[in-house]
RNA sequence: GCGGGGGUAGCUCAGUUGGUUAGAGCACCAGAUUGUGGCUCUGGGGGUCGCGGGUUCAAGUCCCGUUCCUCGCCCCA
């Protein structure tokens, strides 16, 4: 700890950044919930395995960005490097077969620790949408709508693009990964130093290879759709038809995969080229296995997680302000009757800055400065009068208002 | 983990071939204005020049290390 920041890759979010950040958090909630979602939350801390089972051993996040700790008692456990993982557990741990399709909305902070980048913190946040007990391709279609209707929302949706894919069923997987190892490794020579470490690891990684070299091999690579079961053939079809249905646009791109293990079927991202490297705003697809590897019942799931701070950089939302309304005492006479006044607005709705001190020149400052658009005055004049004298900040105008008419009023203004 | 660019006030930045006490704008505080804000004027508080070491009579400035930020690779939301 050289000097009092914060630790490298995570970040205080201040309360104007924190406005923008809290709406595409309620956004997504609200959207969610108009298709039946209803949210919930699991701890941040979660035993290692449940990630390290579900996200493959040998994926990049298991085996080297998880914060991971024994705590006092010998336990392993490690801060959650994604959602999906630990709603798969509390789905097993609470029993919930009997609710499925269990329809979940949450959202959070999750810990990876990489080198940080624009979009890229080790402490983030994300939304998070999942359908856990259904096979269905409509399932599918409804998850990638939510998403879809959550971009809209946030004015965002046309600065993306849907891109879509199928990975299979696992027949289809394991002919394909076949496929693309033969393949490959006819031309290791030309394959990048990367990508060579991609085919023994994961192979359909290559696909997504920036590298140019690399780029022309896959051009001519075999496609998964040559090696697609009717039956993952026939799911996929149902996918595109229900999105078109939905009126969700896409694009089928056969060389999108994914970096975690426990993907099926329909994998999907919502990219943009408005944020440098980190286009992936919102990603997800179907992981019929994982259930079953965490040790569960056999039970099919999907879902998806956007990054927050990727949507507030894309969004430029100006969220209302509150309208808020000083009240300035003047003479010291008139203190305690500010703050009963202060007290029975806010106990009508109507949101107060009371200063703590300073004259009446200083707290009509203070309120200009805070975006007051209005001031309750109150002196030993009004005081005897029984009424307040109320100012348009804007305007500048005054008028007396008698004291019990004063909620009224200002309730009027506020709508 | 690898590569590029940066770090001077709360913010945005100046700072000459190394040379007295490191500056500006904005912001902040106070006063002009102890019953009325925005504009203006006057004054004020603020800096271990990221950190550590080295060269030098002398380092914000040159050298080395380190750390953090940032952009890309990787990975991913």
């Amino acid at each position: 700890m050289a000097q009092l920041q914060p630790v490298r890759g995570t970040h205080d979010i201040l309360p104007d950044e924190y406005a923008r950040f809290r709406h595409v958090v309620d956004t997504a909630r609200h959207a969610a919930m108009l298709f039946g979602y209803r949210e919930m939350a699991t701890p941040i801390i979660e035993f290692t395995d449940v990630f390290a089972r579900s996200m493959g051993e040998t994926s990049d996040v298991v085996s080297k960005e998880m914060y991971s700790f024994t705590d006092k008692g010998g336990e392993e456990l490690t801060l959650r490097p994604e959602y999906t993982a630990g709603i798969c557990r509390a789905f097993i741990s609470n029993g919930l077969q009997q609710h499925v399709p269990f329809k979940a909305f949450g959202w959070g902070p999750m810990f990876r620790f990489e080198r940080p980048q624009k979009g890229r913190q080790r402490q983030f946040h994300q939304i998070d949408v999942e359908v856990i007990g259904a096979a269905e391709p409509e399932a599918d279609v409804e998850v990638i709508s939510v998403a879809a209707e959550i971009l809209r929302r946030l004015g965002i949706l046309d600065k993306c693009v849907l891109e879509l894919n199928t990975l299979g069923d696992p027949e289809s997987r394991v002919g394909y990964r076949k496929a693309l190892v033969d393949y490959f490794s006819a031309h290791v020579d030309k394959l990048s130093e990367d990508s060579r470490r991609r085919l023994e690891k994961n192979p359909l990684r290559i696909l997504d290879s920036k590298d140019e070299g690399d780029k022309k091999l896959v051009a001519n690579a075999p496609l998964i759709e040559e090696f697609l079961t009717p039956t993952a053939r026939d799911f996929f079809n149902a996918v595109k038809d229900g999105l078109g249905n939905a009126g969700v646009e896409f694009t089928v791109s056969p060389r999108l995969v994914r970096g975690l293990d426990y993907y099926t079927h329909t994998a999907f991202e919502f990219t943009t080229t408005m944020l440098g490297a980190q286009g992936t705003v919102l990603a997800g697809g179907r992981y019929d296995g994982l259930i079953e590897q965490l040790g569960g019942p056999p039970t099919p799931g999907i879902g998806w997680a956007g990054g927050i701070e990727r949507l507030v950089l894309l969004s430029n939302p100006l969220p209302v302000p509150p309208r808020v309304i000083a009240v300035v005492p003047i003479g010291a006479e008139a203190e305690a009757e500010a703050l009963k006044i202060a007290t029975e607005l806010r106990r009508n709705d109507i949101p107060v800055e009371l200063a703590y001190k300073g004259n009446a020149g200083k707290r009509f400052k203070r309120a200009d400065k805070l975006g007051c658009f209005a001031a309750v005055v109150i002196g030993g004049d009004e005081m005897a009068k029984n009424v307040v004298v109320l100012r348009d900040l804007a305007s500048g105008a005054q008028t007396e208002v008698p004291r019990d008419m004063l909620v009224g009023q200002l309730k009027r203004l506020q709508a």
